[in-house]
DNA sequence: TGACGAATACCGACCGGTTGGTATGTACTC
DNA sequence: GAGTACATACCAACCGGTCGGTATTCGTCA
């Protein structure tokens, strides 16, 4: 029978350690998550470990670029890409962001944020790869964000690209005062300011 | 003679073993730093680290309150609280926050949002430690902005809670950011469209 | 179709070093 | 001489990582 334990069928281990790792990460940080727990919890042993990952940093690597295959897709499937005008686009974004931040702390925040503050010192590669995460996603926004400018001029000058980082930079602070305070509430209330911003600047 | 190792004066070890952990959990975040590379780091024994800490979570906590204490004094004594007009006092804080973004990244995150990220789910105590250091900073500037929304009445209905709190998004968003990109721009950019959105609001 | 060798996926014991933490001893101060 | 401020030695558990072995899958050629 051998019924308990009950690990992943063969050839899912990797995708099945890089989920957990990405769950695992985002609670404890990456630091205080180790390769054992990370094992026990994908119902894998070491070896399978090693076997797909040279080193804990290759996972790191490995995981933000899994981070990007999970969320890519979230976002590129959202409604707010059907509506028209490109800064209701932006809106619709952030209200999308406001929808994902009704969960606890550890389903909603980001694991490249997350990951990139403990590592942006000692691992270049990871801090690359979270870096990158990071910019794409605003890379993408920042096409709205264009398009949006030249609709609607601003009443001052600003780039795409500054508006499209400064977004995630409210969303990741958003999310260390969430975890500051315990709540949601500053992340929506961030964004709430956000949004404020965007129609001041716009309309 | 026995010169080099020289640790600190005797009834110094407390002070230097906090103001290193601060230096240290910057760089590397708060699991990825040990208390033997504290000890190492002051000068000083386990014994001493122990005779001060029943636990490396109680120096967790005992360090966001001196951080709150070396960072109270340096905003105090700032020269921004002279500017006679509280929106231009609030503008000049955030110009003081972009002269002390320069510099290198260690040297200018913040203790508090760094050590929160990784211990708000394993320690209630630190994070509810580096929680208030965070809260009672907004607290300080939510006075400022009350006084700006009395004198200045903006155009769309804010509380001064909020936007300070918003402020300390913004600025630990910027952290963040700058740390995926290696890079300050990130945060100085924040702070820019955080001065033009509070323009916006009250002028 | 099936036999067979090679590559792939995975297991689990083991290693040296480090972890947070303790127990005991000692020098200095009041 | 009593309390404070350290130093030293030590511990079990755990860390990232290695290694020899096994089970499964796959390409190939008769």
């Amino acid at each position: 029978m051998n019924l308990l334990p009950k690990g992943p069928a063969r050839g899912d281990a990797r995708k099945v350690l890089l989920d957990v790792t990405l769950t695992l990460v985002r609670k404890q940080g990456w630091s205080a998550t180790s390769i054992d727990q990370i094992c026990r919890a994908a119902g894998v042993t070491k070896g399978a470990f090693f076997h797909h990952f040279a080193s804990k940093e290759d996972l790191g690597v490995a995981a933000a670029r899994h981070w990007d295959e999970v969320t890519t897709p979230l976002f590129a499937g959202a409604g707010y890409h059907h509506v028209p005008d490109p800064l209701d686009r932006v809106l619709a974004y952030l209200d999308f962001r406001v929808a994902l931040a009704e969960g606890s702390l550890p389903d909603i925040t980001c694991f490249a944020g997350t990951t990139v503050q403990e590592t942006y010192a000692s691992s270049e590669a990871i801090r690359a790869a979270c870096g990158k995460v990071i910019m794409d996603h605003a890379a993408r926004l920042a096409e709205d964000f264009s398009a949006a400018i030249e609709k609607h001029p601003p009443r001052q000058s600003v780039s795409a690209d500054s508006l499209a980082l400064y977004t995630q930079t409210v969303l990741q602070g958003g999310f260390v005062l969430a975890k500051a305070k315990g709540d949601n509430a500053p992340l929506l209330d961030g964004i709430a300011h956000l949004k404020r911003y965007l129609e001041l600047l716009f309309r």
